[in-house]
DNA sequence: GATCTTGGCTACTGATCATTAGCCAATGAC
DNA sequence: GTCATTGGCTAATGATCAGTAGCCAAGATC
């Protein structure tokens, strides 16, 4: 399964080495992220049910029970993944509508934030969605409840640009519900290699998004170029 | 569990009754489809993984083995969901791109279709988007086949009215993307007696896809009153 | 009224898994 | 060099399930 040699060979009682306490060249504080990484590939790749600690361990060299000298639990490993992916979103978030008070800016920031993380962290956002229901009880309401607070926030600036004219929605819950879906799927669909870049993307979007709340004239608003930010 | 009178009570075999043949009231014709309903609502709250045959057993009153009397096998009832769900996207489809010529028309409805759709029958399409992947592989392929067949028919649709100047889009896929995105979200937060009505919904929908293809105006382009078409 | 068919049921089979127990080798501290 | 710690390993445990086998009763058919 992994080149590694055969200690003991016959009536032996290792068919492998259990190349133990710091092996090769691991570094030792790294295993147990790239423990989560696996989780993360596989997760998304087989869901959550269909991935077993066996294939985790495999992932990365060893076997599933081994695991648990790294992590607590199976689903310790999901709720690390979904809450990590639920507290980056709202700290993009926070950051990109600090630094401006315009509130148009503010959503064209606000969305690209939202469109970046869903391109760059695609498998965190994609099982972050998909295994909502497959996380167990204190952990499920809580990312639940982060993920009500950062559409809030969606809701809450479109209200505020419609209050201020800026906007002009029939209704805010269906503005920030569509822009933010329209971020979820991207999730499902990108592929860094694609058609676009993350910023071709992230700036597409937001254009798309300004449309939707009413603040874009019909066609294309700047100048036809890139995107301003990285 | 089910009212159901003891037959035999201690040391007899059985400790429900058989109720066999053609029980209560069941029409026979219907225990199938209520069968199909019953997965449908767990593998919607549970995910497929943790629903088991004994769970849909018991929601519609008899054992998990006695399922495979009417449906051979757990994974049939998902193939069943998912397949169906696809037939009538792309019918629905089909039918509401039919009645015109005029690409916005054409949109709007098509649209509109793609919303009712997502909130009239929104576990089929919750199920059909999360468990594309609990899917073996002829009916996975298949499922994946149309699901693209129906996006292309958004793109297609895009690219046609970008072709006449009726619609202004930097790209047709990530516009057909957007909008199909949308939709699969109305699935996971809608509710029949919620602020919105389906056909509320539709409309207001149709304006935003419009808005994001740059066929309309700023502001809301028709009367303000309520959608068209039930 | 005998017999067939239908659709229940229990018991079982075989697999799969997360997790625990307990063993052991290499490394590093002393 | 001895000895503790770390991080592997195998084996077992205990559960859970899909699906099968085989039984049986009520209605339907003749």
């Amino acid at each position: 399964m992994n080149g590694v040699q055969v200690s003991r060979v016959p009536g032996g009682r290792y068919e492998r080495p259990h190349r133990p306490a710091r092996p090769e060249g691991a570094p030792a504080a790294d295993r147990r992220s790239a423990i989560r990484q696996a989780a993360l590939r596989l997760f998304a790749a087989q869901g959550y049910w269909s991935t077993t600690m066996a294939d985790i361990g495999a992932a990365v060299g060893i076997r599933g029970p081994s695991l648990y000298k790294h992590v607590a639990s199976k689903h310790d490993l999901l709720a690390e993944i979904m809450n990590g992916t639920m507290e980056r979103l709202i700290a993009d978030n926070t950051a990109a509508v600090a630094g401006t008070d315009d509130v148009c800016e503010q959503l064209r920031r606000a969305v690209e934030a939202h469109i970046r993380y869903h391109a760059r962290h695609r498998l965190e956002a994609f099982v972050g969605n998909r295994e909502i229901g497959s996380l167990e009880q204190p952990e499920q309401e809580q990312v639940l409840g982060r993920r009500s607070d950062y559409e809030r926030r969606f809701r809450e600036l479109i209200e505020r640009g419609a209050a201020e004219g800026a906007f002009d929605v029939r209704s805010a819950r269906i503005a920030s519900y569509s822009i933010l879906d329209m971020g979820i799927g991207v999730a499902s669909w990108f592929h860094e290699d694609g058609e676009f870049s993350v910023d071709q993307l992230a700036y597409q979007y937001g254009d798309i998004a300004l449309r939707i709340v009413g603040a874009l004239p019909r066609g294309v608003p700047r100048e036809e170029g890139e995107p301003r930010r990285a």
